[in-house]
DNA sequence: CTGAAAGCGCTTACAG
DNA sequence: CTGAAAGCGCTTACAG
């Protein structure tokens, strides 16, 4: 119940020490000669003595706190992306603080000042954009931000992306030479680079085969709104022999519908893709062919870009583009010779 | 780049009053006049001045932090639970700090030390345990814990769960009233008291009528060992016609074993129930009759047993166990009466 | 290598 | 209601 108030001074007097030299024993890299430390880490041991984080950032001005902010975690995409970046911080001693962007609790600019009042040493926008007005504060403040997941205009942040134009368009040309003639699109949120880059390489893909889009639906890249716009898009007297769902997590509340609701066999009668791969794809329930977002490397170079502007003082922001493969499963009809120019699917997983 | 100096100090010589008199305005419920309040607040937007709060922590010795420890995120419950506690927490003005205690990074002890040392006035630990080295040094800081999703032998702690031992009792109810003659089990982690109760109360609800396990097989809460245990159990020569594992997660897993690799029919050839209800069992893939575990109201308790301990000096441990409903969809054999005993399920989403 | 001292940016008794 | 001062637990020049 006693509050925990072993402090460095503490050990100092257990120790017969300076405070000063307690505090150079737990600093990395601070003169100290070996019986110092033996003496000091044997007090402290004995004390049940650990350096209070936040004292040290007061004066070190590095919190190691790092802002998370991320709008959905029902996607299975990010959940991963979670995981991965908070491990990887982790090990560089570096912790995540999560915000919850959520349309409910207000704007995104109230949350990120929220962030910065805990003088985080950098941010990560997962899929998500802010004003250029807190853009100047976190700029002015010097803290790096990056964007994971979504560009924008400004170019004062670095942005880690895959290459979403490339993917869209790939899965164009698999389409086409798979034979379908009445290709459909559900778009996500509109407002979202993503969503805009990967259909505009999946439209000029099919644009250099001669083919334009049959059908359009928006799903905002929500499962409810994407169940909805196919519903639409598949109760015409004519539908679509192909579809791309702008991302995995959508195109398997599509697949849904189609099975469930409209009776339509998946890829008898109708061939889907995605975006993103994420775990759920591989499952044979829905087999889904889809655009790989190396998950692993985007982290990567997230937290690259991050310890290169707060521990090496790079001020030039990155912006990374990561290529993705496609990944050829089973719910959408293959070309002939696909294997001559596609790789086949090779994960184990379920 | 120029690193954000904006101080109290600051916006007090701009304002032409004291230090102290602007952090009382920043400071609920000091007493301040309202000019004072006026021309602070006036000198402090221009200057864009914002509190800091690490700052404040070192006095207060609140630093309105919860650390939270996760194993699972690939457990659709997880997330959901992670989205749920972290907006409500934000709420109440407190953040999340996330730790992922994997296997790979050392034990969950050294996790908690670095928790400790950003001084948390919290601790959850979701399907986690902790030595009880660790709990000595948490009950001697005065920081509280609470058990999310796990019980534990020590009684020092706060604990959330569902009612598992009684879910599983239902499960075992529901599939005897089905017809089933010889059933099984897929266990979760042997060590979880969570596997422990639903597996004590399915065996007690099979004895009541004179039931008992047909099939024992163990999938440690992962999909690849849950698909491997009902490979194993469903290659016998024998096997069950219907079988419970021990959560959705894992449920899913064993019924795309079932389907995809051993051309078995769920519900017509083996009936599978899991227990949890995420997000993905009301697909109708999977279409999962499975106990409920009320997210929302797990959270909401966790974070009372919390707000009491450190907001009201509350020093008495809760032991919080939740009824779940048992929700009946289609991946199990129904009894012919079953709507006399059991609830629709009536959830819209997909 | 070591210690005494200043200071990080706040809150909070203590006087007035 | 307001200000001057002490202090939270550290790190880091500055001397020695």
């Amino acid at each position: 119940m006693a509050r925990d108030n072993v402090t460095s001074l503490d050990v100092a007097r257990h120790a017969g020490v300076s405070q000063s030299a307690v505090s150079r024993v737990f600093t990395p890299g601070a003169s100290v000669s070996q019986s110092m430390t033996d003496r000091v880490l044997a007090a402290a041991d004995e004390l049940g003595y650990r350096p209070n984080v936040l004292a040290r950032s007061m004066i070190t001005g590095k919190s190691r706190l790092i802002g998370l902010v991320v709008a959905y975690l029902d996607n299975q995409f990010y959940p991963e992306i979670l995981e991965k970046l908070s491990t990887s911080l982790q090990q560089r001693g570096y912790h995540v603080l999560v915000f919850m962007a959520q349309q409910t609790a207000g704007n995104i600019d109230d949350v990120l000042e929220e962030i910065l009042d805990y003088q985080v040493d950098g941010i990560v926008l997962a899929s998500v954009a802010m004003s250029s007005m807190l853009a100047e504060r976190c700029d002015a403040a010097g803290i790096p931000v990056v964007l994971f997941n979504r560009a924008q205009q400004e170019d004062r942040f670095s942005t880690v992306t895959s290459d979403n134009f490339a993917g869209g368009k790939a899965l164009a040309e698999f389409l086409v030479a798979g034979g379908h003639r009445r290709i459909g699109y559900i778009a996500g949120w509109e407002g979202a680079s993503t969503q805009r880059d990967r259909e505009a390489g999946f439209c000029a893909g099919l644009a250099e085969h001669g083919h334009k889009l049959f059908a359009r639906g928006v799903g905002d890249f929500r499962t409810e709104t994407a169940a909805k716009a196919a519903r639409a898009m598949f109760s015409a007297s004519e539908f679509p022999d192909a579809v791309f769902v702008a991302n995995d997590h959508m195109a398997f509340a599509v697949i849904e519908e189609l099975r469930g609701n409209l009776g339509l066999r998946v890829p008898e009668d109708v061939s889907v893709v995605g975006y993103d791969d994420v775990q759920l794809s591989r499952w044979s329930s829905f087999d889904l062919t889809t655009v790989r977002q190396p998950s692993g490397e985007m982290v990567a170079e997230t937290v690259a870009a991050l310890m290169a502007q707060i521990e090496d003082g790079e001020t030039e922001p990155r912006r990374v583009k990561i290529d993705g493969p496609l990944v050829v499963r089973g719910s959408a009809r293959r070309p002939a010779d696909w294997k001559a120019n596609w790789k086949e699917c090779d994960d184990e997983r379920l």
